[in-house]
DNA sequence: TCCGTCTCGTTGCACAGTACAACTTGGCGC
DNA sequence: GCGCCAAGTTGTACTGTGCAACGAGACGGA
């Protein structure tokens, strides 16, 4: 395989794993979508951050933030918080019940992957995370491009 | 990084991904989404085939195929011919316009991976594409689960 | 101090993609 | 022929999304 079959390949394969993480996305939780999952656990990473901050790692439209935020409060699973000092700024933090959720999504998607990549070797493992990381990292948060 | 470690930042990162994959879907082509992207390419993979058919490889709805379909039909891409031995039904074909389109856009997919993986050493860009690979087996070309 | 401009977030609107259910049309077995 | 099954279409509803317009607050320079 030379540079260019390899590029190829990469390019189908990204395709493939997309539309299927898309036709299993609503799949995950009765109450957590993959969006919401994701902004969940960007929460508990990061230890809280405003709307705006998820949307441009996310590559979101900011009203759409808003609206997930939104119905996750609703569900008691985040709550905000007013930045003392900027009052046009909402923290956002993860609820013990969000928390509680998001363990419980968690978990069972590793499962799912763990189940997946049972018969890989360690060292496999570990290079392959590598790559993911790397290739995620290009253009930094707000990549655009061959997603 | 140890292979617990390394399981959680393989889904970590293929959820970034998902989540961005489907943020710049709409991007494709001004006429093509990457659903309707991906069914091109089935067909010409195919040689042609039934709408059912794409349901059931793609995990959709037979409705959903069926608006898809009718609009590509609309737009010149693909043409729909009676099963003479059966006139339920339609089988699926590319036009010229719709193999033409088709490999525009592959084209430009490429040349955007191209572009991001420009400056990744060649036996990095052959193992990533391996994995790639050995991922998406898993489970042949229905694969559920951790998407 | 006040005005212009920026940032953060919300809301109104529109649209794509999707599923489910009901239906039409056509084939097949008894 | 009758009943059932299969292929596709259409009606309806919902979710996720973006863009544009807006409101509220911060910040800096005249």
């Amino acid at each position: 395989m030379d540079a260019r079959e390899a590029v190829e390949t990469i390019q189908r394969e990204m395709t493939v794993f997309a539309r299927r993480a898309r036709a299993s996305a609503g799949r995950l939780h009765p109450e957590l979508s993959l969006v919401s999952y994701t902004l969940l656990g960007h929460l508990e990473d990061s230890g809280g951050c405003r709307a705006t901050d998820l949307a441009a790692h996310y590559a979101l439209d900011k009203s759409t933030v808003s609206r997930q935020v939104t119905a996750l409060e609703r569900s008691g699973l985040i709550e905000r918080r007013q930045d003392p000092t900027d009052h046009r700024v909402q923290v956002l933090h993860l609820t013990d019940a969000g928390r509680g959720i998001l363990a419980q999504v968690t978990e069972s998607r590793r499962a799912a992957f763990r189940e997946r990549l049972a018969a890989w070797p360690e060292p496999d493992l570990e290079r392959f995370a590598e790559y993911l990381v790397r290739y995620n990292a290009w253009g930094g948060s707000g990549a655009r491009g061959a997603g």
